[in-house]
DNA sequence: CGCCGAATTGACACGGTTCAATTGAGGTGG
DNA sequence: CCACCTCAATTGAACCGTGTCAATTCGGCG
């Protein structure tokens, strides 16, 4: 039962609560929309699903407990497209009444919260600038995620993918508050790696293999601990968050150099 | 020079019209204001960078042309996240003041408007209910379509990579009038094509003999041909646009069939 | 004619998959 | 307390989809 850091509140919305303020000046008027999104919260168990694709379904908030959304095709395989963290938002705020592009299952158990109290606050107006701007933010966040994934898919060798990956997490649980010392809890097998990374479970097997041994990291018992996470950065050239990225083409508006911070 | 179908207008911004009239029902002002798009529009050549990565910049609509938005390693890997058509918003429309999450590049001679009137439109409020539907339709569709393209990477093999984006692009250039009989223009070369699909243009390239010899398709001279759409989208399971899709695990609230339409 | 980018081809190496067991760690009932 | 079940993690061996390297050909164009 490892639990989080040294947390004041461990409320059931707290992580929805941090990760906006990091992102934006809340009011306390959106301070408190949020930190009663738990009074009207529910548990749903491993494996329950979000939201079915095709089917439309007010958003809502993840509390706590990870999930994903994925797709299946006809034949079998599994693919995860994106994961869903505690402090996530399930389905898409901006644009309700059209149905899910994808399934969301629940990788743990669960809690989450209708975010209608959100919408009517970001609808009400100019009152909650600061929450439209945290918002706004999270979306950017998960579309560059998102993208993240694709660079995986597309370009990297697999324990490229599982460095990567791994710092995403990383980073996303450090963002809630759930990182103690480089080390996270997570629910993740090495089926469900696998069918994210595009890799089949004997080899996402050999790969953490590897990666232990080269002491980087070691994930058991759902635990992942990074032990070398700058060495890890710089093997996936994956800036730290924030960081602007050096890729220019020798076009016309070549801005040069890029320093490091 | 196999031109679009019968469309009365070949104006430069009727792909953006033809597509948001296809999403939503269009108000005469609305059309007006998209109509006159082209009139504050900019020619880009081959190259141009249409936004950069970590930069800020106001969204616009590309009218005419390919582009993609894409991401470089360090090592000089390319990948392809994202590509750009006729009718496609380059930049988030509901987020403008966010840095862009990768650069876009034009793949040809490209021709783009400034979206700032359609912003001003939809800002506006009631009066462009139809406008802005029509809009959250197209994010909608771009997610999907990264959806795909995860799936696409993460879990389909070179064959079928190659048949389902095929079959996307010739879907969103029919849907701005741009396909005739089954073929359409593109500037994808093979290294386009292996740089999105995660390949080696050398197996793009055998994988495309091989489509060419199964009788399936045929893309040469940027002209591509889809002799068996049908057959094709079977291969890769892709339903036709719109139909919902078979996947639902066996959990708690499992829908049973799902009809044909 | 000669250049250049794109398309092709062949040979070979390797990353990753597949199949098939085996081991290990809870969880439950007798 | 142990037999038993199940799910996750491991392991080995053979196979094959793709990548890499290095030419070669093709097609437009100045």
């Amino acid at each position: 039962m490892t639990r989080t850091a040294g947390c004041a509140d461990p409320g059931p919305a707290n992580a929805v609560v941090l990760r906006l303020a990091h992102l934006g000046q809340l009011s306390p008027r959106d301070a408190g929309i949020l930190g009663s999104l738990s009074q009207a919260s529910r548990h749903l168990p491993t494996h329950s699903e979000l939201c079915v694709e095709g089917r439309v379904r007010p958003p809502m908030m993840l509390l706590s407990g990870w999930a994903c959304y994925q797709r299946l095709l006809s034949d079998g395989r599994r693919q995860i497209v994106r994961f869903l963290l505690p402090g996530d938002l399930v389905g898409s705020l901006d644009r309700p009444g059209l149905p899910a592009i994808s399934s969301a299952v629940a990788l743990t158990h669960v809690m989450v919260a209708d975010a209608d109290p959100v919408l009517r606050a970001l609808n009400a107006g100019e009152h909650s600038a600061g929450l439209s701007d945290a918002i706004a933010r999270i979306l950017q966040v998960d579309e560059a995620n998102l993208c993240d994934h694709v660079i995986r898919l597309g370009r990297q060798t697999a324990y490229e993918r599982v460095i990567h990956i791994l710092l995403e997490f990383h980073g996303r649980m450090q963002a809630v508050g759930l990182v103690a010392g480089n080390s996270f809890t997570t629910p993740l097998t090495q089926e469900v790696l696998g069918d994210a990374l595009g890799l089949s479970v004997v080899h996402i097997n050999r790969t953490l293999q590897q990666l232990r041994r080269d002491n980087l990291l070691d994930i058991r018992n759902g635990k992942v601990t990074l032990h070398q996470p700058d060495r890890m950065r710089a093997l996936v050239d994956r800036t730290p968050p924030g960081t602007p990225r050096s890729h220019v083409l020798p076009f016309d508006d070549d801005p040069g150099g890029f320093g490091g911070e």
